[in-house]
DNA sequence: CTCATGGATTGACATCCGTCGATATTCCTG
DNA sequence: CAGGAATATCGACGGATGTCAATCCATGAG
């Protein structure tokens, strides 16, 4: 499936807050930094994103999303399950509706966990 | 396959070097961004980025990646082609070897083009 | 020219993923 | 409580994707 990998892992010091010690990306951090760049590596959920940061009240209910994506409502409640798993909406349940909105710098975050390592 | 999507489109100009005057992501542009983060959804491709940034000289070639992943070498062929065509890097062939270099920005202009929705 | 080496391509296979229909769950209303 | 509405979950199906073995292509050495 995904291959173990044997990094060179020189540990200039301990401590885990810093991760620049290392050569690279490990296989753990690696799988992680890809569960958040996989719920992005859908066209429906980057219109999703969008539809939802457009909105003026910055949420959106399912309802309101199914329409202007064309998709089941089924699909869509998935895909939206897929960026809160992955961190980048939040779900905040009223009544009967369910309100998505975005995390506020969730993509920065993932967006600087990759760079911190490409960029030196 | 896709499904297609009617998105409102309210067209502030007709200028289409200015995207915000959409509401939200057309379903090419969706399609477009897809494609740059499908690139960044794999924990080998990721390992690579890093891998190759990491490099001294800013370059690597496949013989250089197929033992710290732990792939085949086709994988890993592979693997540099998304990247490649995804425009995050770039091959420059020179003698039997491909030359592997991260294209300066082109994670940032792949994340900008996104924050650039869901950050009014 | 021949051979060896690094890399790309092809074909096959197993798995993952997006989508839908059907159903379950939760909550509001009367 | 009964009914309806919004959403979540389940099961299934087809297409996409990661991986490998085998092969092909190009380049440099002799």
């Amino acid at each position: 499936m995904t291959a173990q990998i044997d990094c060179k892992v020189p540990q200039g010091s301990q401590n885990p807050q810093s991760p620049k010690d290392r050569v690279a990306l490990d296989p753990e951090g690696a799988a992680e930094l890809a569960v958040g760049f996989k719920a992005l590596a859908d066209p429906n959920r980057l219109t999703l994103l969008t539809l939802i940061a457009a909105e003026a009240t910055g949420e959106a209910c399912v309802c309101d999303l199914t329409e202007p994506l064309g998709l089941g409502q089924p699909t869509v409640s998935h895909h939206l399950k897929v960026l809160v798993d992955a961190g980048l909406l939040a779900r905040e349940k009223r009544g009967t509706w369910s309100y998505y909105s975005v995390v506020p710098g969730a993509l920065q975050d993932l967006f600087h966990s990759l760079t911190d390592w490409t960029t030196p």
